[in-house]
DNA sequence: GCATCACATAAGTCTATGCTTATCTGTCGG
DNA sequence: CCGACAGATAAGCATAGACTTATGTGATGC
């Protein structure tokens, strides 16, 4: 099933804890700079994201790497590829449909 | 924010409403068929898919019409669009992945 | 008009989840 | 060794979310 990915997606501090991954692999402590955010509340939500395969990490000594698992977001184009048949095939299509989503 | 959308997909019985819808478009009674679901509780899935944006209603008499709305798919598509740096870039290293993944 | 149908909404219950504080494990520098 | 640090885990709490039963709303057919 898809549900541990879109609920590890569905919490706003875990996709902005991602976000900062794509930019670049951290450590957790790094993560946490400028959230306010526990110690043990990032361990969780790193917990909850690497389950979910959308992180995964490297020990270095005392310290844990984090960075984006492709393998997670590979599941989610997965999943997406599935309903193709309702996105826009023409270029013009898309482009009204997102002037028409952001208003 | 896009919470709203991976909270309506958390939930696997919004997901296989979903994947009912994209078969093809029906009310809320044939969406029941064939699944343990009291009334009210597809009535909250369809509301809740709703107004995340991946499903829209047309009314039609006291029935009401329950189909895909591509502009959710959309959405998540934008997502994902923003960690296409991490896509892999040749297809033999999708391939590997989804090997390695599958297992 | 009225019973029935399709669906939405209200209100209550129970579980899941995100947080907290406290504590444990393991690594490092001196 | 030992104190400090990075991080995980435990336990408790408070809120969110998925369900239930009961009821409301509007369209339909007789």
């Amino acid at each position: 099933m898809e549900s541990d990915i879109f609920k590890a997606l569905a919490d706003p501090t875990r996709r902005s804890v991602f976000e900062k991954l794509a930019v670049g692999g951290m450590n957790a402590s790094d993560l946490r700079r400028g959230m306010t955010i526990s110690q043990p509340a990032m361990s969780q939500h790193l917990a909850v994201l690497r389950s979910a395969g959308l992180v995964r990490e490297r020990r270095d000594g005392r310290f844990v790497n984090y960075e984006v698992d492709p393998r997670g977001l590979v599941r989610i184009g997965q999943w997406l590829a599935r309903y193709r048949a309702y996105w826009p095939r023409r270029i013009d299509d898309l482009k009204a449909l997102l002037k028409d989503m952001d208003q």
